[in-house]
DNA sequence: CCTAACTGTGTCCGGTGGACACTGATGCGC
DNA sequence: GCGCATCAGTGTCCACCGGACACAGTTAGG
């Protein structure tokens, strides 16, 4: 039972007890996060190593390892510092809809800030705190709509995985500029020079170029979504 | 204009001469990039190296920067022949909800023969042709629906999220075993021990213990994005 | 036949994550 | 007050990574 997770769990859940002998530690845990967050937000997570994130405290690489068992823990670490507990202002105000509308659209801006995290959570992994509080808030805010425990948690999964899929196309564009249009630019190149023997395609993005907003793709996907979920309550309390 | 991409372009679009002077290749970029896939598929990305895809093909590591120009490129041309071209079996029968229920499927099995997929696919990259081909199946099968081609482009973007969502979630099952178990268990350990402050993602999960479909998230969000696609086209024509 | 083009190899470099032994600071039990 | 177990930070070392570059051997066209 033992496995190697016990040990992110306790760096991630606690309780981090600070020993009484020896010399007092000049970091801890939350400035080693933040110091690599710093990283990742400028420089994205490829260019975060130990040593720079030693460097940025003023210690040497082999002095992180005091405090984390290896640089997969310190991304766990940064992933819940980052991330943070859901926050609980406004809670369980107006109907279902309008709080997992606001539930999804704060998750978004998270998303947007530390937009390394999308690549940080992807294999499999043990969550914090904090990631289970968004999951708890969603899950609440579904009480009482009629749908059962696993399909209240399938609803927050839908919607994490349209945050995420959003968050990636919008990094595409880079900081500047609006995602649909860089691709669209992209794709329209392709278009333009490799013949159209993607007609469908072709058509879809010469109508898309008039297009005007630039979160249009994030509206679309979650209104649909909450579409869905409205449908499936319809059904159910009919 | 002639950014790095371009190359990848060259890689990924063809076209691709063979040269006529100097000593025959030995290698090509298919036989290249299936072995990346087969290192992939059973080790990882992450045990991807030079030197494995090298020696699997019985050359130094240096003779594959004859065919490709780094790792990244490599990747993509993996990416490019794992997805591979969009089925065109079964085209354009049904409506448009049948044609997309199985476009979907289909998508999900390639997404779950090759899960390190996910990761090779986060950042900002460029297409290739069986990887549009996907696209244009998606958009083609909402032509006629009354949707704008932005719409039918998010709508595809939609749900390739869910089906990216999903396939990262069944990894951290492993191969075997269903996922949403696993990952109750572990949730579940963690209730237990840490105290009930989610109190609402303990109920939703004591429910969802009782749950049997291990395809229980994906049919879920596969429904509710398809009805909220519906309730669109709905609210159109009325 | 010769030469230019091209392939695969060997060597080298900076950087990475991590193991390990070590020095020095610290507080508890005596 | 003192000694010693404990613990923090450092320096050194290693295997491995992606990649640059010069080189030898092979091939086809003039």
């Amino acid at each position: 039972m033992g496995d190697e997770h016990a040990e992110t769990v306790r760096l991630l859940w606690g309780p981090h007890p600070r020993p009484t002998r020896g010399p007092r530690p000049t970091l801890d845990l939350d400035r080693i996060a933040q110091a690599g967050i710093r990283i990742a937000d400028s420089d994205g997570l490829s260019d975060l190593s130990m040593q720079r994130v030693a460097a940025q405290l003023g210690v040497t690489k082999m002095a992180l390892y005091r405090y984390v068992p290896g640089k997969a823990e310190l991304i766990a670490l940064m992933v819940e510092a980052a991330i943070g507990p859901c926050p609980t202002s406004r809670t369980a105000r107006g109907g279902w809809r309008e709080q997992l509308e606001d539930w999804a659209r704060q998750l978004l801006t998270v998303f947007r800030r530390h937009p390394w995290t999308l690549e940080a959570t992807i294999g499999p992994r043990v969550m914090g705190p904090g990631e289970l509080s968004w999951m708890e808030r969603a899950v609440c805010a579904l009480d009482g709509t009629g749908l059962s425990g696993a399909e209240r948690m399938d609803a927050a999964v839908l919607l994490v995985g349209h945050v995420r899929c959003i968050t990636q196309q919008a990094r595409a564009a880079g900081p500047a500029g609006n995602p649909e249009a860089q691709l669209g630019a992209i794709l329209g190149d392709l278009m333009q020079t490799r013949g159209g023997q993607f007609p469908a395609l072709t058509a879809a993005l010469a109508s898309a170029a008039q297009s005007d907003g630039q979160d249009q793709a994030w509206e679309f996907g979650l209104q649909r979504i909450l579409d869905g979920l409205a449908t499936l309550m319809d059904q159910r309390t009919r």
